[in-house]
DNA sequence: GATTGTCAATACGCAAGCGTATGGAAAATT
DNA sequence: AATTTTCCATACGCTTGCGTATTGACAATC
């Protein structure tokens, strides 16, 4: 009954391979290479098995996607829900978002390579509603702030886009995700710019109104 | 002169194809479906030939991304060159580099989808390249405000993400590129938050310095 | 007008990757 | 103990798409 799979390395008694495992190994294949790198063929050595192993669990390859991106986005709004949505004063749940937003989670690269893979219709639909789900609570957040509706909108767009960029940007210019002091150095920077009171959106300190 | 093909239905005469054609038919590929929709007898069925001609022209599929992508990048710069950096007062400059950004030009599609088909380790470097150059002249621009070198980075960078993240949220929002009078408002306000006197950076307006 | 060069059509080989069919071994059930 | 269920291996067929080889047509040049 003893195995050696589930993880490449894991001498863990498991007789049996379940969908989960196979959803964890290939939402760690989407994160690093992407939806259209997701293999069976390749997923199923990672697992130690065979293609025969993986059709009775599944009924094709985009069973599968499907199945690990609902988990992933299940993850992914449990951690938010404790994290951000707890946390009472709206200035500091918006740090703490975007904080965590910084943070080197899988979470973050999944959503990323996401945005990559959106030619295929079902990537898209998560991709869409996730980004829905994530501008409402941000918009919510710049509301309780005092931001108008429609203040809020924009708002909550612009800082979703920073961390989309952000996001970009990481794998852009270094390969890999970063977490180092400088990061941090930058979230700040980002947090100071982009959280602050409503009346300071009319404030326009800068000479771009006498002239455009 | 006159041709055929090029385009799908353009019944002018041409006798033979030349290597523009073929990577500007492939910039159109890469605008709307990425790099990986790349396929040779694909873009040949457009240009109305067969794969014959492709091989005769470029040694492989390679050779012509690589060919298209430079073609790309050679004619970004000459837009940037001509229409942002020729603009002497730097909050202008930034300015227009703003509406620019916001402008449903094919270079910033294809822009975004090489964020997306960065797994080719040629796409990776031009990419890098392109960001890296963009960066640097807006790190100028933040400077030329009166930002030391360190906040101009961070500044340039933030702006940089916003742009990126731009990108993706009309993809992801629309599915299409939307250049109405909301984005224009959108430009506004984003504007509004990011181009300013390096004084303001420092004026902290959020009650979130006495809490974190 | 014969030859050479230019551009393209056709046919082929080959690898990757999905999905199916079938069989087999171990475990669970009866 | 026999049988059924569960889980997986092996082998096969099929499609897509790259790259090559060969041939051909039309133009340019000699």
């Amino acid at each position: 009954m003893m195995k050696q799979n589930k993880a490449v390395n894991e001498n863990h008694k498991k007789k049996s391979l379940n969908p989960k495992d196979w959803e964890l190994a290939t939402l760690e294949v989407i994160a690093n290479q992407g939806v259209s790198a997701v293999a069976v063929e390749t997923i199923a050595k990672v697992l130690g098995v065979t293609k025969g192993s993986f059709y009775w669990h599944f009924t094709n390859r985009k069973d599968l996607i499907v199945a690990a991106l609902k988990r992933w986005r299940d993850e992914d709004n449990k951690i938010i829900k404790q994290r951000v949505l707890s946390v009472s004063d709206p200035y500091k749940r918006l740090k703490t978002w975007f904080l965590l937003s910084s943070e080197p989670l899988q979470s973050h690269l999944i959503y990323a390579t996401l945005l990559a893979d959106r030619q295929h219709s079902y990537v898209s639909k998560v991709l869409k509603e996730v980004t829905v789900e994530r501008l409402k609570y941000l918009q919510q957040c710049y509301q309780d702030i005092g931001y108008s509706e429609t203040q809020a909108k924009q708002q909550s767009l612009l800082a979703y886009s920073v961390y989309v960029g952000y996001l970009h940007m990481t794998k852009t210019l270094h390969g890999q995700f970063k977490h180092d002091t400088n990061v941090e150095q930058y979230v700040k920077h980002v947090a100071g710019q982009l959280i602050h009171p409503p009346e300071s959106l009319s404030i326009e300190l800068s000479p771009l109104n006498s002239d455009l």
